[in-house]
DNA sequence: GCTATAATGTTATGATGTAACATATCATAA
DNA sequence: TTATGATATGTTACATCATAACATTATAGC
């Protein structure tokens, strides 16, 4: 199946989905969302602003990005990189099983990031060894930074 | 021994050191991590530029607060939390032991930060489920958000 | 269709961070 | 000791990230 395609079908279950829970996935929440499926790095909110104007063919204030972000964000459609100001589409909108809490690792070299789920019992056990000292984790997203396997072997 | 006593007994050890290892540790750099050292929260650069008026009674430049900063954390002195873009003195400037990568607990009710250092064998065990991947980390800092005992016993 | 609510537009501004170049200070070698 | 090069700081401008406040438009449900 073409990346297209895959896209195509990614937005049409999320549109039935939001459907389903009352969300209103608007057409420009939408080609927010389109967009952020098509890179294959993370944007910020600036870079979202100019590929809308490049692929949609129409202007987007920053500050109307940032609310359908906002949108995306809370609908778990996509997550924020908190370390680099960037937004992706999670990786799992497709899936059917429960999203886990995300682990980002982050290539300082080419920028790509990769969203990976880390063994369960591990971060258990982290987050066992964190509420021993008495503070509550309300998130356990991680953004760990490195070089990917790619650039690596670059070296 | 009071805390000012305190912070100065960690300015002189941080000279010696500084003398020790040939780094330029300049008056205003040293202000800088006085500021640091004496906040019991972090604080973003501006707020620096801000405190440093007030308590030194002289102003300095954004410009050049990012430069001492830069300057305190490539000494290892000072550390950044990437998720908040704030700063905070490393908590064991004082230690003769080995500095680990450090971990922060952060409170996002009350804003205070703790340095805890996670035990070695579950971050051992983090990196290797992650260089499992294929990816290699070149930072082990972790940024945990959520409420601090305190925080937590009040809601 | 009317009305309340949600979404988006528009403008301005706050907050964080850096580039580029000028000046001052310091270490050290002639 | 002063000339010189390197390091540190000053200064200005600007890039980047994000939100406040208020106007206008679109939508859902009566």
């Amino acid at each position: 199946m073409t990346t297209i395609n895959k896209i195509e079908r990614i937005l049409k279950k999320v549109e039935h989905d939001c459907l389903q829970s009352g969300l209103r996935l608007t057409k420009k929440r939408r080609n927010v969302l389109q967009i952020l499926l098509q890179e294959q790095e993370p944007l910020s909110a600036y870079d979202i602003v100019e590929r809308y104007k490049i692929t949609m063919a129409e202007s987007l204030s920053a500050m109307s990005v940032y609310r359908m972000l906002d949108f995306l964000l809370a609908a778990g459609l996509v997550h924020k990189l908190e370390t680099t100001n960037q937004y992706l589409a999670c990786s799992h909108i497709i899936c059917e099983h429960q999203h886990q809490i995300p682990q980002f690792l982050i290539c300082d070299q080419c920028h790509k990031v990769e969203e990976v789920g880390l063994c369960k019992q591990l971060l258990d056990e982290l987050k066992a060894s964190i509420e021993n000292t008495g503070f509550s984790l309300l998130s356990q997203q991680l953004e760990l930074h490195g070089l990917c396997a790619h650039c690596k072997k670059q070296e």
